[in-house]
RNA sequence: UCCCCGGUAGCUCAAUCGGCAGAGCGGGUGGCUGUUAACCACUAGGUUGGCGGUUCAAGUCCGUCCCGGGGAGCCA
């Protein structure tokens, strides 16, 4: 069929344009008309935050027909001479000479109006807020951030393992899990054995993956640096602006590697993708600070010019218990970091992002590499002002004496965990790795204040429609 | 799951002490030669989340359920 420029590209090298003729295909953001004399739409195609303003001149030809139908959310086609504008607001439009429209939208019915609409009002439509400026915008930060993901990871000779969804192992110390099952609770199989999941389709329980590592560590003993990107599940029911029940998992996995090598890997990535926003998603970077979080772009900017602050968890715990600061949970060597904590710590002392190193060995998982103190272990929270921990690593347990000490400390069943013991009876090496949310990144680098705005379909506690 | 706040026109919200349910935007109609959240005039639009109770009288008070938001926990 006839297809239009893009009109990002139209912008791209909009002194060229004026005078040749272009052919734009979009939904109408607003229309503004004179009846006697000239009519104004905006027309966006998704492809770029700003539209590009279409005059109608309603001299000579009778467009008055058609104006009436090319009411805000219609899809048309446009054709027409690109021309420097004399309003204010853009430098370019396209004055109209044929128009086509392939979709109406009833003005009286259509949800979304030309003017600014609650999210939560957005999420009850979700199959039409991707219209709007800032869902738009968040998706298309969303998309360049997945790319620059896997550009980070490839361009440094990392590979890409697709890791199950599907997983048997329901310990891993991260979370609720999501069962998966063929029974239907409903229908109870007749002649029920003592082994109820022996009808079940894999003959055991199944779970959907709450981790990526594990299986990423069998790879990283194989092919020395990988990492895994995919959808994630958690059923906790969390009812908060940071917590989706399904969200994508960025983990990293790396042979060779001790806690110091993940950290600076860890921190180049969130540099590498805060400079990726700001270079390559500007326009969208400027419309979140302007009407999302002021002074966003400066945060970031922050971020990226400083270096990170590093902490060891002891040396966190003496700031905080230093700082006078009255904490509903007092603190004290031994005990989580709360929310209140983690905010303290990385937007009131440092006022940027923090890696704190070196947990207690009880507050952390089984496959966590115990340090010589025997007190902790070698891992690293990575915390961001605005959100807490966006990423979370350590260097894994390598030695097998301590790792089925801690297994046995943490009550994991060996027998589930065969092979994850085996890698370190054949070959085993120093390695480490981490995880990041890509949810919790998109927030961290938009303002948007509630997570389900940066995912185009969130579920969450009651809610997996659309 | 717990704590707090909210649910009023299509959307965003107001309604004093319990006393006639309102505005802006959006829609419709008319006007205006270049608008930028266009502007001006007119106009339609309501079972005040559901159920029950108190009262002469309930959007407002009480009970309960449903829904939404914020925070906590859990977590990335």
């Amino acid at each position: 069929m006839e297809r239009g420029i893009r009109i990002a590209d139209l912008f791209k090298e909009e002194e060229k344009w004026p005078g040749k003729t272009a052919v734009v295909q979009g939904w109408v953001k607003t229309r503004r008309d004179s009846r006697a004399g000239v009519g104004f739409i905006e027309l966006n195609d998704g492809s770029n935050l700003k539209g590009v303003q279409i005059v109608v001149e309603l001299e000579g030809r009778d467009y008055s027909g058609l104006l009436g139908q090319i009411t805000t959310g219609s899809a048309i086609l446009v054709e027409g001479l690109v021309a420097a504008s004399p309003g204010k607001g853009q430098s370019i439009e396209l004055r109209a000479e044929r128009i086509e429209i392939y979709g109406r939208a009833e003005a009286e019915t259509y949800p979304l109006q030309k003017k600014r609409h609650s999210f939560e009002y957005l999420r009850r439509i979700a199959h039409l807020r991707p219209r709007t400026n800032t869902i738009g915008a968040a998706a298309r930060v969303r998309s360049r951030l997945s790319f620059a993901i896997h550009r980070f990871f490839q361009d440094r000779g990392f590979h890409y393992i697709h890791t199950p969804v599907i997983t048997a192992s329901d310990c891993e110390g991260a979370g609720e899990t999501f069962r998966v099952t063929t029974l239907d609770p409903a229908r109870p199989v007749s002649g029920q054995t003592e082994d109820p999941y022996k009808s079940d389709f894999f003959a055991r329980p199944a779970f959907l993956t709450v981790s990526g590592q594990l299986q990423a560590e069998i790879y990283a003993l194989a092919l020395g640096q990988v990492y895994t990107f995919g959808p994630t599940f958690r059923a906790e029911n969390s009812n908060t602006s940071r917590h989706l029940a399904e969200f994508w998992m960025v983990e990293p996995e790396m042979a060779f590697h001790d806690l110091e090598d993940d950290l600076e890997v860890a921190l180049a990535f969130i540099k590498y993708l805060i400079e990726v926003v700001l270079g390559e998603c500007a326009q969208e970077a400027e419309f979140f600070n302007r009407f999302i979080e002021p002074g966003l772009i400066e945060r970031l900017e922050n971020a990226v010019r400083r270096s990170s602050e590093v902490v060891t968890y002891t040396e966190a715990v003496d700031i905080l218990s230093k700082s006078g600061e009255k904490f509903a949970f007092p603190v004290e060597w031994g005990c989580d970091f709360q929310a209140e904590h983690e905010r303290y710590l990385t937007e009131k002392v440092f006022g940027r992002p923090v890696a704190i190193l070196n947990f207690p060995r009880a507050l952390k998982p089984f496959y966590m590499r115990v340090n010589d103190d025997q007190k902790t272990v070698a891992a690293m929270d990575i915390l961001v002002p605005g959100i807490g921990e966006i990423i979370g690593g350590s260097q894994r347990e390598e030695r097998l004496d301590v790792l089925l000490e801690q297994m046995s400390m943490k009550g994991i069943p060996k027998e589930d965990y065969r092979w994850y013991i085996e890698l370190r009876e054949f070959g085993s090496a120093p390695h480490s790795g981490f995880g990041l949310g890509l949810e919790r990144l998109v927030q961290f680098v938009t303002g948007l204040p509630n997570i389900r705005e940066t995912i185009p379909f969130p579920r969450t506690p009651g809610h997996a429609e659309f």
